[in-house]
DNA sequence: TAAGATTTGTTCGTATGTATC
DNA sequence: GGATACATACGAACAAATCTT
C-alpha cells in the first residue's frame, strides 16, 4: 500500500502522519488560527489509532507548527512558530557545537554595525525612549555580584531590543539569537564582574551616544559606533574568559 | 502535588515530562549516543502512563535531541541535532516571515566576504577541488530551462559547501542556512533562466577566481571577490523577481 | 449557577514488530 | 530457530477543560 519498503530508516507512523499534515497545510496555504481536522476525522481519515495521532500532533506542536485547545469549538489550529521558540530550538543545535565568543563575535562585528546604520532614522520616539532607558538602568556602579550580573544582561538585552526593532526579520532575529546565547554564556559561566572597569564604561557610554545617533538619523555614525562598541565588548569578554579559565586551572 | 496552578497555560503532563527530561539530560551533562531510561523506567519514575511518555519522547525527537530504536538493548538516546535539522527548524519559523530577497542580501553581503577572508589559506586540496569542481560544473551554456535551474542551484550549493568548511559554526551555519532558503526561493518561484547573462557569466568567474585566491591564501582579494560577488549577484535576482512579478501583474 | 455537550487529555490492557543473543 | 527485551500500535474507557444554554 506504501511505496516506504526501501532502506530508508523506516519513519515511524506518527512521524509519517506528521509529515502528511505538514504538507496538508503548506499545499492548502493555511494561514496562523486556521483549524485542522479533529482528532476523530483523522482517526478515519489516516486509518491510524487516537494514541498515533496525538503522538503526531505532539511532533507538530513541538517544532511550534500547531496549537491545541480543548473543549467545544476546540481541536488543533496552525500556530504561527514564535521567533522565541525558533530561537530555543536553534539554542539546542549550538547546544552541542561549543561555540567560543571569538566566533559569535566574528558575527555580531559584521552584523551589528549594519543594523545600527540600517536602523538611523527609522525609530520612533517611544522606541529610542525605551533603548536609551535600558542603557541608562546600568549607569550607577553595580553595589555587589548579583548587580553586575544584571547590568551585563541589561547591556545585552539593549542588542537584542534594537534587532527587534530591524525590519530585516532575518538580521533582527540573528542578532537577537546572538545576544540570547551571549546572556546564557554571562549567567552559566559567571562572565561578569568586568576585570576592565574602564572598558565597561566606554561600552556603555557607546550605547548612549549610539541612541542619539539614530535619532538624528546619522547612519553612518552608527555604524562607526556600533563597530567600536563591538572592539571594545569582544575584548571585555575575551579578558573575562581568560579569567575564568585561569580560576579553572590554578 | 505540583504547584503549578497559577495562570499559565497549563502545560500538559507529556510537555512537563519532556521538559523534566531535558533537563535531566542537561543536569547530567550527558552527550550524543549516551542512553536514557526506558519507557518502562520512565513510567514508574514519573508516574504516568506509557503514551504519555511516549508523546514526551516525541517531543524531543521532533527537536532533534534524542533517537530511539527498538530491540534489545534498544531505548532511547541522546542524538546530537543535526545541522541539517537544525536548519528544517528554523526554516518552520521563516515561512511564516515573507522575507524579502534584500533581506537575505543585506545579511549575505555582511558575512559572505567575512567567511571567504577568514578561509584563505585554511583549505585543503580535496576541498579546493571539490569547490572548483562545482564552479565549473556551470560553465557551459544551459541548454534548457530545467538545466538553468540546476546551474543556479549548483551556483548556491558552491556557497553551502564554503560555509561547511568554516571553523566557526555559527557563521557556517547561517551562510549554509542562507543559501538553502535561497535554493527554496529559486526552485519554488522560478527564480532562474538569467534575464542578464553577463551578469551570470560574471558572477560564474567570480566564483573560479575566488577558489584561486583562497589557494594563494590571499584573505584580503578573497574578501574583496567575493563582495563584488554580492553585488551581482543579488542584482541577478532583484532583476529575476521583478520579472516574476511582472509575469503575475501582466 | 448549573447542567449538558464537545473536544482534547490520560490511563490501562493487550497484541504486534523488531533487533539481539 | 527460539527466547528475550525492548519499542510500536491499537482500542476502550474515563478524566478534564471549555463552551453553550
Amino acid at each position: 500500500m506504501d511505496g516506504t519498503k526501501g532502506k530508508p530508516p523506516r519513519r515511524s507512523r506518527p512521524v509519517r502522519v506528521a509529515e502528511e499534515i505538514k504538507g496538508w497545510v503548506v499545499a492548502h496555504d493555511l494561514r496562523r488560527g486556521d483549524k485542522l481536522p479533529s482528532e476523530t476525522e483523522m482517526i478515519a481519515r489516516f486509518g491510524v489509532s487516537k494514541g498515533t495521532v496525538r503522538e503526531a500532533m505532539r511532533i507538530l506542536e513541538a517544532q511550534g507548527l500547531v496549537q491545541t485547545r480543548t473543549g467545544p469549538g476546540g481541536g488543533s489550529f496552525v500556530g504561527e512558530v514564535t521567533a522565541e521558540r525558533a530561537k530555543e530550538l536553534l539554542a539546542n543545535y549550538f547546544y552541542f557545537q561549543e561555540l567560543s565568543v571569538s566566533d559569535i563575535y566574528q558575527v555580531r562585528r559584521a552584523l551589528e554595525p549594519e543594523l545600527a546604520a540600517s536602523l538611523a532614522g527609522k525609530l520612533s520616539a517611544a522606541q529610542l525612549a525605551e533603548l536609551q532607558g535600558i542603557a541608562e538602568a546600568y549607569a550607577a556602579p553595580a553595589a555587589d555580584a548579583e548587580e553586575e550580573m544584571q547590568q551585563h544582561v541589561a547591556s545585552l538585552a539593549f542588542h537584542a531590543r534594537l534587532a527587534d526593532f530591524s525590519q530585516n526579520r532575518l538580521l533582527g532575529f540573528i542578532i537577537a539569537f546572538m545576544a540570547r546565547i551571549l546572556t546564557d554564556l554571562t549567567v552559566y559561566r559567571r562572565l561578569y564582574e568586568p576585570p576592565n572597569f574602564e572598558l565597561w564604561d566606554r561600552g556603555r557610554r557607546h550605547q548612549i551616544d549610539l541612541v542619539e545617533a539614530l535619532r538624528a538619523g546619522r547612519a553612518e555614525e552608527a555604524r562607526a559606533i556600533m563597530r567600536s562598541h563591538m572592539e571594545g565588548a569582544e575584548a571585555l569578554m575575551n579578558q573575562q574568559e581568560a579569567r575564568v579559565l585561569r580560576r579553572f586551572i590554578g
